[in-house]
DNA sequence: ATCTTAATGCAAACTATTTGCATTTGAATT
DNA sequence: AATTCAAATGCAAATAGTTTGCATTAAGAT
């Protein structure tokens, strides 16, 4: 069932390749950007991405408008976590797509594989007839440090 | 599987006495709200409810803050569409949980009771030892009408 | 009829995000 | 290396959705 080739380790030199491909110039806003993401995990939002610019070298609407071109550029992906903040993460490849666990004290975030549980999605879905079916998904609750 | 108590039909009437047993006085905004709910049930947002004011009688201000209360008191819902804007609709009993299709075309919202895949859900997760685990699900796609 | 507190109106504040416009800069081209 | 030009940026202002402070009003208990 798992794919056998190996997932293309992603790196921020293959990141910015990534931008060349997609016809995005390789600035210094963008860089940081990328490299936050590939920190860590967490989706991430504008601000918090932003606040981890050493310098504040680039203004926030730059990241925005960044985070919005990585996106259309299938680059990162937009989260929503229901409390009116846009979050981002890395694309890994055409096939990472998961959901998240999220700990509403301390915040932490468990990736969740649930592939299995979307094709029966599909399938309950199937009889309404609609094209292009996406949804999102996101699981809250208290994790067991904060019980 | 199915609960053979009948589902009590909600009734403005019933309504409104349940804004009295959470302690909430009976007001023409209320009246007018829960109205609106009960009118048709797709979500629908403070803006939406305001709109459907005969006279603007009451503020938008005043719409926000009772849907919160309504909210509170667990008669109505929030739901999430991710385009940061709350939608909400009625609760019509303790297990009434449901989600959403909606066409991105038209908008229109099919119910759908997933409660089954929700227990495969619960399933996938137990192993984080999360507590009161909740989650948002909703799917989008195109209907039939809009293809 | 009176009283107390919750509910309301109105305006201002707030948060997350977007946009207009002048300026700068990456990178393709000479 | 210098030129060029669209794309990217900075900055400030605008926007959308929602919340809040405060003085006033009214629901419903006494």
């Amino acid at each position: 069932m798992a794919k056998k080739t190996k997932a293309p380790e992603l790196t921020l030199e293959s990141l910015l390749e990534s931008l060349k491909s997609n016809g995005l110039k390789l600035t210094p806003p963008r860089k940081i950007i990328l490299g936050t993401l590939l920190k860590s995990h967490g989706p991430f939002s504008a601000e918090e991405i932003y606040k981890n610019f050493a310098k504040k070298t680039c203004d926030l609407a730059t990241v925005y408008r960044n985070l919005t071109h990585l996106e259309n550029a299938k680059m990162i992906r937009r989260c929503d976590f229901g409390d009116g903040v846009a979050r981002y993460e890395l694309i890994h490849s055409d096939h990472d797509h998961h959901h998240h666990l999220i700990c509403k004290g301390c915040k932490k975030v468990e990736i969740l594989d649930l592939c299995e549980m979307e094709n029966l999605l599909n399938l309950y879905v199937k009889k309404y007839d609609f094209k292009n079916v996406t949804h999102i998904l996101e699981l809250f609750g208290t994790c067991p440090n904060c019980q």
